[in-house]
DNA sequence: CATATAGGGGATAAATTTATCCCTACACCA
DNA sequence: TGGTGTAGGGATAAATTTATCCCCTATATG
């Protein structure tokens, strides 16, 4: 497994989140389990773009930054489903958010990160959901 | 100048958003420039762990993405002064919920981050500030 | 003259993240 | 028997992001 070089830079509660957030899927997963979007395979057909490899790793490190737990179902075909932690939870306002604000600012958004000089193409399909409003659970 | 050869995923706000604060420092410069720190060489001198390179070239494309602007005086030696646009103030709850989440579970996130296998060490160095509450520039 | 301040940026190396490819296991269906 | 669905992961290549180094402008100071 690769082992990180550089120092890890945690100093403020802004680089913590970044970190846990940090993947290509990671949010749009997180979004997607909160709408009860479970099991690996429904993933897989949700985000088009992504492959089965990267979902699975980045469910991995969400699994193990205790943002999301994983119930493997001990049948044949496996079944697997994960849901998130209270901790998980805590974070969907900020994913809401994120989705909100992005949304809300798409076509400017989309002009200047296409006029962005690095850019070359950018693919769009469509995944939008609406997760009901959920009580999170308590624990303790 | 490096030209992307994967299309952009842009298909919801989560991805939009994503790519704007997308970059190691940008939250927390994002988070700087509304507390008034304006100027790159305090910039500099808030983030120790950062070099004057990545952080102008991070400030560039959030000028490029529209989020910050900046005023260059015609002095010597330069000054120069970033601040948030309109819509640059629009991200600072997101920013700011991001924050608080991390550092609200600071103690957890520091646990299973250092434990997450790929970690090898990590660096703290306070970057904290408290911005003042401003009335955002309504443009119009 | 050397150094410091203040800001910008090219070139290239190193690190990190994503993408590709391929293989495993088992059950069910035609 | 051969294909399909479900899930997991190793190995390696490619892409992308950060880090390093070095150079430039121009003024003021020791």
């Amino acid at each position: 497994m690769y082992e990180r070089k550089t120092p890890l830079t945690i100093d403020c509660g802004l680089h913590l989140t970044k970190e846990v957030l940090n993947g290509k899927w990671k949010p749009a997963l997180l979004n997607a389990i909160s709408m009860d979007v479970k099991r690996p395979s429904e993933m897989l057909r949700l985000f088009p773009g992504a492959t089965r490899r990267v979902l699975n790793v980045q469910l991995k490190e969400l699994e193990g930054h205790g943002i999301v737990e994983k119930k493997t179902y001990p049948q044949l075909p496996p079944k697997v489903e994960y849901s998130l932690t209270e901790i998980g939870w805590s974070l969907m306002p900020i994913i809401d958010a994120m989705n909100q604000w992005g949304d809300a600012n798409r076509s400017f958004l989309e002009t200047v990160i296409t006029q962005s000089p690095k850019i070359g193409e950018t693919s769009k399909s469509v995944c939008q959901m609406y997760r009901r409003i959920v009580v999170v659970p308590k624990i303790g």
